[in-house]
DNA sequence: TATTGTTATACTCTATAACTATA
DNA sequence: TATAGTTATAGAGTATAACAATA
C-alpha cells in the first residue's frame, strides 16, 4: 500500500487504465459477450441463494418444471431443459433420492415414466424460487422494475425466434 | 398432420400444449434462466459465423482483446475473460501458432509476456467480429435497433455492479 | 515472500454410442 | 423399425495445486 517505489507504467502501455480494466473494443457491442457476462453475474448469487437448500441451478429448474407439469415425462423434460436425454437421468434421480418428486410408470405407454413432485418437492420449489427471486433483485438492483420487465420481454422474444 | 388416430391425451396430462412446449411457471421470470436461454441462442449463431474462421467464440474474444490493448500480460486477459491463467495458456499458444498474434517477454518485469496482434491478426479479428455482428442481426432480427441498443445498455448495467 | 507463466490434474457440463424394454 | 430410459464414455470448459523464474 505505502509502498515508496509505486508502481509505475514503465513499459509500452500507453492509456489503459488497470482499476477499470483493459479496453474492451467491438467486443463490448456483441449481445452473445453480454449475454454471457451479465449470465455469470446473475448466475452465481443463484447459485449461492440455491446452495443453503442442497440444489444446483439445474436441478431447481427441473424440479420447477415437474412441478408445473404433472406427468411430464424425462425427455420432454430434457427437451425443455435444451439438454440430452442421457444428462437428465442423473438430476431425475437425486430428486428423486430426495423424495422431492416421484417416478411412475405410464399407464399408456410402459417406456415412459411420469414425474410428479412431493408435497415436499412443492414447497422446496417455492422457497427456492423466493430466494434465487430476491437475490436476483438484489444483483439487478440498479435496474428499476420498469427496466427489469422490459429485460425479460427482450429476453423472450430472443428465445422465440425470429417472430 | 391428416392422421385419423389424432394424437390424445389418454394418460394424466391436463392442459399441456406439446406444440408450444411445457409450461415453465415462475422460472420464467428469472433473469438468469432468460439471459441463459438467450445466450445460448445467440451463441451458437456466433459460433457458427467464427467456425470458417477457425475461432472458437473464446479465442476470438481473447484476440479482440490483445488488438485493443497491445502488450497485455496473459494474466490480464485471463481477469478480462473472467477466466484463470491456467486455461488462458492453450488460447494464446493456439493464436501465437497461427502466428495471430506475438508473445515477447517485458523488458521491465521479464515475469511477464507482452501480448501483441500482428497485420494478420488484426484483420482475421475485424473480418470476425463483423461475420459475428451479421449473425447476431440476424438471432436478434425481432428486435429494432432501439430495442438492440437498449438491451446492450441494461447488460452493461448488470456487469457493472450496484452501481 | 509474492507473482507470472506453466503443467498436470480433477471436476463439471455436455454430447455420442450402444443397450433394454417397450411400442 | 422406432422411441424412452439408461449406462458408459468422451469431449469440452473450468478450477486447483504445484513448480521454475523472476520480482
Amino acid at each position: 500500500m505505502s509502498n515508496s517505489t509505486e508502481r509505475q507504467v514503465t513499459d509500452a502501455d500507453p492509456g489503459r487504465d488497470q482499476e477499470r480494466g483493459p479496453e474492451q473494443g467491438p467486443v463490448r457491442d456483441l449481445v452473445g459477450y453480454n449475454l454471457k457476462r451479465s449470465y455469470l453475474v446473475v448466475r452465481s448469487a443463484a447459485a449461492a441463494a440455491l446452495e443453503p437448500h442442497g440444489l444446483r441451478v439445474v436441478s431447481m429448474t427441473a424440479l420447477s418444471l415437474i412441478v408445473d407439469n404433472p406427468d411430464i415425462a424425462p425427455s420432454e423434460l430434457a427437451e425443455a431443459l435444451q439438454m440430452e436425454r442421457s444428462n437428465i437421468v442423473v438430476i431425475i434421480d437425486d430428486l428423486e433420492t430426495r423424495q422431492l418428486i416421484t417416478r411412475t410408470r405410464s399407464k399408456s405407454d410402459r417406456r415412459r415414466f411420469a414425474l410428479m413432485a412431493t408435497v415436499r418437492g412443492r414447497r422446496l420449489r417455492d422457497k427456492a424460487t423466493a430466494d434465487v427471486a430476491v437475490s436476483e433483485d438484489r444483483a439487478t438492483s440498479m435496474l428499476t422494475a420498469e427496466e427489469k420487465a422490459l429485460l425479460l420481454d427482450l429476453l423472450h422474444r430472443i428465445q422465440g425466434g425470429t417472430s
